[in-house]
DNA sequence: ACGATATATTTCGACAAGGGTATATTCGTT
DNA sequence: AACGAATATACCCTTGTCGAAATATATCGT
């Protein structure tokens, strides 16, 4: 099972997603939309699916694929703690500083 | 050349950011701090540097490195236009709609 | 200049990811 | 039941990354 980053290395798999922000694809609309084969979209959209990415909705034949937002907002959280490196608002620093304290103390 | 998400694809190269988070380091700080050996390490620094994660700074025999901000920036801009999907303000919600419009007229 | 310490680079082998092609599965249609 | 469309999986091959070990380079102290 792939981490988030090691899903998001892959430029096709960030196209994927790309495009999935416009609203839920079939795996023929991202074929055609991306220019990828029809095994590689499969393959990439099973390992989106596996690590959470996105989620499925089968309807007859077709199977919609939506975005999901936990592996996002586990970036997000992945970032806080270095936000303070170019956001320069007082209250990043200031918390920032307070969770260095901790850090040490510990 | 390895793209941003792909540096960030390795968990040793974010351990050795995390600990960078904490201040300049040399090698063999690193080296002692994670349990990295030290070619490893300095191989790892050569890629954070190649891909402007880090800077370097020699003084004597030792070379501090530091974090610089411009990958994170990066990640945070890569993350805006999905923010949206979990971030329950407004505005944001609003601007999304505007940028989609922008984007079906081309 | 020499030895020691700190760091960088090279070489190698193991391993896994990525894509192409072929094939299997699933579901709707007739 | 048979066929076709949509999707998933298996297999193969190529390629790139990773770490280990060995070696090279740089800088300081003497």
């Amino acid at each position: 099972m792939l981490s988030t980053f090691e899903v998001l290395s892959s430029a096709v798999r960030r196209d994927i997603i790309a495009q999935l922000r416009r609203g839920p694809s079939s795996v023929s609309d991202l074929n055609e939309a991306l220019g990828i084969s029809q095994p590689v979209v499969s393959k990439h959209l099973r390992v989106l699916r596996d690590t959470g990415f996105v989620r499925v909705r089968p309807e007859g034949q077709r199977r919609w694929y939506e975005l999901r937002t936990e592996p996002f907002r586990e970036v997000d959280q992945w970032l806080e703690p270095y936000r303070w490196m170019w956001e320069d608002r007082l209250d990043r620093l200031g918390r920032h500083l307070d969770a260095q304290r901790e850090e040490n103390q510990s």
